[in-house]
DNA sequence: CGTAGTGTTGAATTGAATCAAGTGTCGTGG
DNA sequence: CCACGACACTTGATTCAATTCAACACTACG
């Protein structure tokens, strides 16, 4: 059985158990972050995730309605496009994207998840899910059943207002992302997500300078509505002009400030 | 009463003592469209808005809490970016649009509102309005105060579960808008457009084929990112080959089924 | 009835796609 | 542990869909 090595920007390599090691009961044995013993008391993603704000009861209340599932694997999808809705999921470790397959073909992916962040929304409205989603890399997940949600967020307040909070974050990012589809130039669109992604490490600890790109071109080149080659090309020179360093997967932002001149200010 | 006429962002300005200046000795008489004195309860899009399902007792509550204010007319601001967020509103009569203003200059258009439809729900996340949303022609809102409607939605699992389903449409929404723009054609964008107001408009009981377009074919394109001419001339084209017949905003469908084949399938 | 905003149409230009031909990398099984 | 095959990525040449530039027509409303 794999331990962590082949998940790449593996995250919570460890987690020593954040905060006190609390609540009484819970015999939390394992803290590898792939482990599924892991309660979100001491879930070092719990001031970014659906608890925040809760005190420790309430989280503990939460923290019975929240599976824990077996780690997926690279290619693992966690629900297809069409399935029934039942749950929504936070990354806990590894990554993910969303894609639909238009019937002509090619799929488009919609999302990228990485940990921290809430994967599943797009089934809420009409409860089967709009979109696929797959594992990037190996990945950890915790599942939170909907109705169950539902039912706890009528009893604690700060749930049911952190989780509009969250589908509203969902709703503004998208309209976001509206903005650099319709109007942004294929180098915009480049600068923009490597700026997305770098904030979006950030917010979970790891460096907004260097980091790991889990999907390929090709995902990056759908979700921006540009061509693999385009997105290659793009990425070769912008290190050209020592904005950034690529090196495979691996990128590392050179010069921030220039890249974000080239989005054009007000970007995330 | 003068003040308003300038236009700029009127509406919660005034807004006749917060809640109950109606109610309880609200009169209900007009059933104009953009009469202030109706109530969910009488209110013809109520099937289709936040009250559904609702008995009529939880109705009254929810009516209790919401605002109906002056209608508003065109150019009139609902709210302006970065207002401070207080309220999401039903549009009842009339129809909006949200934008954003690129600090490059040109704004560019996230969504277009028509009765029965939510807006301002880009608030919600971080308390501060990341679109202005501005009235496209004479219109009338229903105000609903977003803390009051997270109290109410504690006390009615139907109300919660609504306003969880219109937030999660929202996101659906934006998803399908996100692969429009990542993968269709001009052709396709335009197709996928008229069938979307199509439908949009066939939900609150009008024509879906035959329709008045209350935006600028510059909103258009800024909306699908596409330039006037070439929304202009795809109109025409496609009027061309009798799939539509455009006269100036008013539009007919005269061929959905190859309008739909145009877009390639699973379009709304 | 004039003018500012809206819409149309044509010609020239161009940014990104497409087509094409590679090289590089990784996971798997022999 | 290496070799193989499948993907992933890069780079160049060419094409094309949509933009840009430009000029003009419509219409609507103060």
């Amino acid at each position: 059985m794999p331990s962590v090595e082949s998940s790449n920007n593996s995250i919570a390599v460890d987690a020593p158990s954040e905060h006190d090691t609390h609540r009484a009961n819970a015999p939390i044995v394992k803290l590898c972050p792939h482990s599924t013993g892991v309660s979100c008391g001491s879930c070092r993603l719990n001031e970014l995730c659906l608890p925040i704000a809760l005190n420790e009861g309430e989280m503990e209340q939460l923290d019975n309605i929240v599976e824990r599932n077996r780690p997926l694997k690279k290619g693992d999808h966690l629900y297809r496009q069409h399935d029934g809705f039942k749950s929504i999921f936070a990354v806990r470790s590894g990554s993910f994207k969303s894609y639909v397959l238009s019937s002509s073909g090619a799929g488009r992916v919609t999302g990228f998840y990485l940990p921290g962040e809430i994967i599943g929304m797009d089934g809420i409205a009409d409860r089967t899910h709009a979109n696929s989603a797959i594992a990037l890399e190996h990945a950890s997940i915790c599942e939170i059943p909907f109705n169950q949600l539902e039912s706890l967020s009528l009893k604690l307040p700060v749930l049911q207002h952190n989780f509009f909070s969250i589908m509203g974050a969902e709703i503004t990012k998208d309209q976001k992302v509206h903005t650099i589809l319709s109007s942004y130039s294929a180098e915009q669109r480049i600068a923009s997500f490597l700026l997305g992604i770098s904030s979006r490490y950030a917010r979970v600890g790891l460096s907004p300078t260097r980091f790991h790109l889990p999907m390929t071109r090709g995902d990056i080149g759908e979700y921006l509505g540009l061509t693999v080659e385009t997105v290659s090309r793009l990425l070769t020179a912008l290190q050209k002009r020592d904005l950034i360093e690529v090196d495979n997967r691996e990128i590392a932002l050179v010069d921030k400030d220039r890249l974000k001149e080239i989005v054009g200010a007000d970007d995330l």
